[in-house]
DNA sequence: GATATAAATTGAATCGTTTCATCGAGGAGG
DNA sequence: CCTCCTCGATGAAACGATTCAATTTATATC
């Protein structure tokens, strides 16, 4: 059907050796090079990628794995990874493991067993063995917003700590001492850095902390929704919240505005991830951005590295620089 | 380094045909069957895709091309895809057409030299000869979302017609009879669906419709906040609007909360989209929003027929039913 | 037990590349 | 003129599976 490398090989006349010499750029001769081109165009030749694969071990695609497609974070960063690598000619395959590491895994096992070049994975369990476990050596793999114990890797993160501490700061400075926190589960990496930054102002400020304001939830809307609530029926309530992720803040918003409490009077609010929240609601949501695209971005050029070849300092760890926007849903008490 | 099927083969003392035949499901003797079993478990044993696709010409790849990843939109459909292809072993390939159709015929091609099995495209344009060129009738490919012209392919669409009706109408019967409406260029299939719909109430309610009213965007934030400015700077402003997707939702909420207009009192809004904009905003917001989810896994599911040979019916149209969820951003005049 | 039929097995050819040992031509140096 | 190098060209052997014609084995029938 299609025309293979023989085909454009006989018709030029020459080997199919050289013929392949040509197509991975190596020197062939003037005389040579014009008939192979010729021939290339005359037939419509296309290299065939997967007899090339099957010889050379690579695929020229990279996956990405991440806890849930349909977030506005893992997009983001994918729209990133998938633009970067695009020039280079690499393909983005997507891998859901749907928050569950036993997904995670067999997701991995699955694009290494179709020799993906590379991976990018934000991990959804806070122990990367079965990372390395099944990717070995071979593939490199980048981490991307998480960190993993157990796993020596390369990784893009945000500074969650600073990003944190400088929202719950600003709470502070403005007279609030009982600030409610809404963050992940402790197993993840994110949550634990998130918490961490919050910890640190009331260190630094010699202010004491109390420790049941701050709720664990996992992520998801329902449980911001939830915790919300509880904080809000405390006997003493917070006078501040910040919740640390956007869906947890959509949660949190629905509850707030089921309840009729008027932000920033009756509370001061605090939101993570989403510009568009400090856009759209009024009055407008402080929140925590984080360089999404830039992540992608930085963790696609990382891998791109690494599949070339590259060793150097490894294992190499990124940070980016998360933003507070500050809005109108903080109260000055 | 790996086992191939022929170390398989010798130490099962079997041919590699046969283990070729185990690995395929065909018939095997009961002694031969356990006899690889076992070598399969003691050699940890994979079979290598990439030789397979050589042989076969199959990949288990599908790609999806859409003009923009870092949307809710494109991300629900493409976690239904891949969540519904999984099952079968396809991963799932993503493209960002940027809303440029030669970067998505260009993206085509690519994949389409990529030995994808199938393809799922929103296309950007409304002329779809370059996919049928690009792909041939070879490999398959499902529209969603959006029609294009001069291609003959499966489709997986959204009745925007009777959504957008259904919207509009609701207004109508509350006493509105200047109602805004802002859509998407006039060249996008879903965009004249839209106004169409709310064409026809018009027509259906024997009211007298001003086409000045229909203001036409680019489907982005900033020409949602444009766009509502226009209108309600206009010396008869409508009583309502109706914004017709997502990000120009999101620019409109942004001017109107600028402007200090009152929702409903002032002006009655209805979004497009994201449920979650009903749920956080204040008042909530009616929209009408649609099946993403399911768009994807019907895409994926009419996809994997074509790609497993069923020529049923082709060109198949699905027509899905968008919500229209009530709130309280529209008032009774 | 002989024969016909069906089912399971074999092993080589094949898919379309890359790679590598070998070869030949042309140029430089003596 | 001969030898030594260098470089490009050659063609066959991989890569790891599937497939198919040919062959063996098992099963059924009389």
């Amino acid at each position: 059907m299609a025309a293979t490398i023989k085909d454009v090989a006989a018709l030029a006349q020459v080997s199919v050796g050289t013929v392949s010499r040509y197509l991975n750029g190596y020197e062939v001769s003037e005389v040579n090079k014009r008939k192979i081109e010729e021939a290339v165009r005359r037939l419509d030749f296309k290299l065939n990628p997967v007899a090339r694969s099957l010889k050379t071990s690579k695929s020229m695609t990279v996956a990405v794995v991440v806890p849930a497609l349909a977030n506005v974070f893992s997009m983001s960063i994918i729209e990133g990874i998938e633009r970067h690598l695009d020039q280079y000619g690499y393909s983005v395959i997507v891998c859901d493991s749907q928050s569950d590491v036993q997904k995670e895994k067999a997701k991995l096992q699955f694009v290494k067993d179709k020799y993906v070049d590379g991976v990018v994975i934000m991990p959804t369990g806070s122990d990367g063995t079965h990372i390395t476990e099944v990717l070995g050596d071979e593939i490199p793999a980048v981490l991307m917003d998480r960190l993993v114990e157990n796993a020596k890797l390369d990784a893009v993160l945000v500074d969650n700590v600073n990003a944190v501490y400088q929202a719950v700061e600003r709470l502070i400075t403005l007279g609030h001492r009982r600030i409610g926190m809404i963050t992940g589960p402790k197993h993840i990496y994110t949550a634990r850095e998130r918490q961490e930054g919050y910890r640190r102002v009331f260190v630094d400020y010699n202010l004491p902390m109390d420790e049941s304001l701050i709720r664990y939830g996992d992520y998801t809307e329902d449980t911001g929704y939830k915790l919300i609530n509880e904080l809000m029926r405390l006997e003493c309530p917070p006078t501040a919240v910040f919740v640390a992720n956007y869906e947890m803040t959509i949660g949190a918003i629905m509850a707030v505005n089921e309840a009729g409490i008027q932000i920033p009077d009756q509370l001061s609010l605090i939101g993570f991830d989403q510009l568009e929240l400090s856009k759209i609601i009024r009055p407008s949501l402080s929140v925590v951005v984080q360089p999404m695209a830039e992540i992608g971005q930085k963790a696609a050029e990382m891998l791109y590295q690494r599949m070339r070849g590259s060793h150097d300092n490894f294992p190499q760890v990124i940070r980016l620089k998360a933003n507070f926007i500050d809005g109108q849903s903080i109260k000055k008490l």
